[in-house]
DNA sequence: CGCTGTTTTGAACGAAGTCAAGGTTCGTGG
DNA sequence: CCACGAACCTTGACTTCGTTCAAAACAGCG
């Protein structure tokens, strides 16, 4: 179901994920130029689709409230969960040199996405370099984030990467430093990571029998951050707040 | 070593994986433009680095002839491969956003990189739509690429995988539909799947008695892709040749 | 020609999957 | 508002797959 982005007082300016989203580091200009290109926000209820593979892709969307995840079907016939929305992230990015969704698109909880047409994004791409800019740093921390989920040796290392990950995400999203909540079932997170949902179920229990985590229905709460970033590997620090550079070497390659 | 590529008779025009680089689908004025900002090669022997992680990042490479393989050190100092790069790929997106190099790259053998720098690049998708509608494919298509080296529950599955992945790229770049040899060895691939390199071996080995490829040293051929495909998971033809878009359905979405 | 890194194979162990079954939570409809 | 069914979560026992350890054969390179 759609909803004009007007008439619910969305703007940019205003948006919560700003600064994850595509309108971050844009002069008001530039801001309002994106936001005149944004008039639809597509609501969807939990466990609705919101577009399927193979439909003609037009649009690029963005979590505004809510979550999402996008999957395909093997052989099969049995869905394989390709990845996580959260406010914040832009949804298609991969789908565009295809010009057809590649996954399919289901709401994980009660969404409202924002519709950015591709074809719009692409000129203001074109007029203002802030954007393009922009644009480009998000397809960059997405291909981050796809490389994040690295194939691991053992189950927990997996999950607890998976948990660091999306605490990092929602991190960005939300001032509570304490306790996060993840959206997404324990059948989806197995499906996901490629394991047992068993197993998902018996290392979720093993870290909250360590107070690593907490679980409570359907939402788990990360008690000890530390703890959990030493069971995972490192590099994941992902995220898209300040970049800390250490140090700059003196000539990029000797 | 840097080499003049001018010097080197090297022109996007004449290159051979001029359709998987970013001098695809652009006119003479744009190749033009393309090639002019992309001024020096570099080269480097099997085995040496060409830049290494948290190196400010000035440039993109375009790998023109060899292969090379990127990684990043974990908390016990070994190794980590994130990806392989064949000749037409481009390294160095992911790094954008942070501005400098997220991972270090090596050449797997003697490799020919065209140099191409970013501030140099930004101006072009700037000034022609084409370059930035490329630019973006290339992205869309690592990310694809990114994503299909997917979590599978069984060994046999990831490595059919890895090798029909490896396949459908090395057969974009060359014309023997046959016979494919892969340039990483036994160690980097179970490294890179995150499984003990016995068990690549092992898996190899079985696939190579049921004909289903054959083993020369250091080299791997492929001789039943059918059944290969079978033990794979699907989506994962993707290439950047012809899109076959099946069918196109009306609307977007309902 | 010897050293080093890579591939190969076997045997034993352990981690994770499978199967089965019971307990919870949630949504829907009566 | 309660009852019922459908997902989802939980736990145990058993099995299997893949890792680990060890050791030998091989290839490549200085």
């Amino acid at each position: 179901m759609f909803k004009n982005r007007n008439s619910q007082n969305i703007h940019c300016n205003h948006c919560a994920v700003k600064t994850l989203c595509v309108a971050r580091d844009l002069n008001p200009i530039e801001t309002d130029d994106i936001n005149n290109q944004i008039t639809k926000i597509k609501v969807a209820d939990k466990g609705n689709h919101i577009f399927h593979a193979k439909d003609l892709q037009q649009n690029l969307y963005a979590v505004h409230t809510g979550s999402c995840k996008d999957y395909w079907l093997d052989e099969d016939g049995s869905e394989r969960i390709n990845n996580f929305y959260l406010p914040g992230d832009i949804i298609g990015l991969e789908s565009i040199p295809n010009d057809k969704h590649l996954y399919s698109l289901i709401a994980l909880e009660n969404t409202e996405l924002c519709v950015i047409p591709i074809t719009a994004l692409f000129d203001l791409m074109h007029q203002h370099s802030n954007i393009l800019k922009r644009v480009m740093n998000i397809a960059g921390y997405k291909m981050q984030n796809d490389q994040s989920i690295r194939i691991t040796t053992n189950v927990n290392q997996r999950i607890a990467d998976f948990i660091l990950n999306t605490y990092y995400r929602l991190q960005e999203r939300s001032n509570s430093k304490d306790f996060i909540s993840l959206p997404m079932s324990q059948l989806e997170i197995s499906n996901y990571l490629g394991m047992a949902h068993e197993t998902v179920n018996r290392v979720l229990r093993k870290f909250h029998k360590e107070k690593i985590i907490t679980i409570k229905v359907k939402r788990i709460y990360i008690t000890d951050i530390d703890r959990l970033k030493e069971l995972g590997t490192t590099l994941l620090s992902i995220g898209q707040g300040e970049t800390h550079v250490e140090k700059i070497p003196e000539e990029e390659c000797q």
